[in-house]
DNA sequence: ACTCTATTTCGGTAATTGGCAAACTAGCAA
DNA sequence: TTGCTAGTTTGCCAATTACCGAAATAGAGT
């Protein structure tokens, strides 16, 4: 949990999440989403990885990166959980992913 | 946001707001739980500040820190959100401050 | 074999960060 | 005033981080 907190603390990172929220995306397609140079976001790629935050599939040359929502969720509600937020999941994030997918 | 995330993004800040979760404590009284030196606590303390998560109250010479969980809340959740975590509120963070000051 | 294209790894630099000791501020009390 | 206590600020150092261009890797088409 402290490498997804860590991933979580950079800005770009979590724009990356963000793009991937919708869609899943090659590393080049999220790269042309921003002005930093490839090996910049490779970088910020492999952080994601070790966090567990995306998955990634290799299809030839390209790589697929996919955001993996119930890491995010188990840190995240974990987190407020300690805290005695009164937060609750009302459906796993898994199976919101489905539903949108479907 | 971003600097929510900054603040959290380091082990010792999160371990700081577990601290004050459960009761408002001094500077000195924090700083006795870590092995690290007043200065680097104070350190934490400001970054801390500067991202709204905790409030400080100045009394005669000693500092007391207290936790600031509507900022937590309202960075996670709405984080959460944007991500179409199916995360629901079930008792507002302001409503429980509110609660702890009557 | 060559040559694209896609992506990562390497090597380096500049900025940021986390840590400490020493110095400073401010309140309190002899 | 002197001294003590609680915290912060300052100055410095080491480690990490974010960034880049260049080189390496690897699949696909020629």
């Amino acid at each position: 949990m402290d490498k997804v907190f860590k991933a979580l603390g950079d800005p770009t990172r979590r724009q990356i999440l963000q793009l991937l929220r919708q869609q899943e995306m090659t590393a080049g397609q999220i790269a042309d989403c921003f002005a930093l140079a490839k090996p910049t976001l490779s970088g910020h790629f492999k952080v994601l990885r070790e966090a567990g935050l995306v998955v990634s599939e290799k299809t030839g040359t390209t790589i697929t990166y996919r955001l993996n929502v119930s890491v995010l969720e188990e840190a995240l509600l974990g987190f407020a959980d300690a805290f005695g937020m009164g937060i609750k999941a009302t459906q796993r994030a898994t199976a919101a992913k489905e539903k949108r997918h479907a």
